[in-house]
DNA sequence: AACATCGTGAGAATCGTTCTCATGTCGTCC
DNA sequence: GGACGACATGAGAACGATTCTCACGATGTT
């Protein structure tokens, strides 16, 4: 019986610190850097490290819980999500985002990599523009 | 006679270095970062400095001949391209590129953003995956 | 040939991100 | 409740890509 063991090590403790990096994700539903979520868990008078918020992030997007992707200067960018696949559609102004869903392109890069013999498909996907509050 | 001057100011002169870069880049078609281009320049007995390479492929980006996207590690990689707009499938193993099209795509997000009032709209979408070869 | 302008190179400076490692905290087993 | 081992944290150093600085070189023009 030492081979059936489901949960060897439960690994991620619920720690003050996770807690307020969830907490400031909860806080706003657009992208904003690492540095940011450290400068605003500051100004909430919580303590955390910026290594650690980068860990924690870090966490997070493995389980699926934010989303990260990369602004036009390639600089990592964070937010809390639906844990269903999703593109976003972010105003370049303001950071306004909403997420979409779009079933035809999940089914249009699969069938092109596909078609050239590409396989461990992944892809990435954003919509910038002007949302109606900037125009 | 003073009010039409389409070129006023030349601007790009061709120097020995942006031929070299300009040489490198029609030597290979898959996605390279800056250094790896540098190197490339080195190796052929050139001698061009990193902050050039840096400053032509900006040059180059901005004029529509090549296209910079960044890998998912957040570095900016190039490769001169057709100029139309297009996405591309690369292999995440050997950096292998195929230049797609997709109107589908393009429809989807115009027709997406609109419908959520976003003007103004531009759109990144990389596919990524394991060519044949790598497999 | 002389000039004004733009381009270049070497290295310093930036800036986001990750690593190091000594110390703190958690959960657990007596 | 106390001791322990494993994981987590923080401060700062280290890193790596990119940009900036500025003195010098090349270009095209008069």
């Amino acid at each position: 019986m030492t081979s059936t063991d489901p949960t060897p090590r439960p690994a991620v403790r619920p720690t003050r610190q996770r807690r307020a990096v969830a907490a400031a994700l909860a806080g706003f539903d657009d992208f904003r850097s690492a540095q940011e979520i450290h400068d605003l868990i500051s100004r909430q008078g919580e303590s955390v490290g910026l290594a650690t918020v980068y860990r924690t992030l870090a966490t997070l997007a493995d389980a699926g819980e934010v989303d990260m992707l990369r602004n036009e200067d390639g600089e990592a960018i964070w937010r809390s999500c639906s844990d269903t696949h999703h593109h976003h559609l972010v105003c370049r102004t303001c950071g306004a985002t909403v997420e979409v869903e779009g079933p035809a392109v999940e089914r249009w890069t699969s069938a092109i990599a596909t078609e050239h013999g590409y396989g461990d498909i992944s892809h990435t996907l954003e919509i910038f523009g002007t949302c109606p509050a900037c125009r």
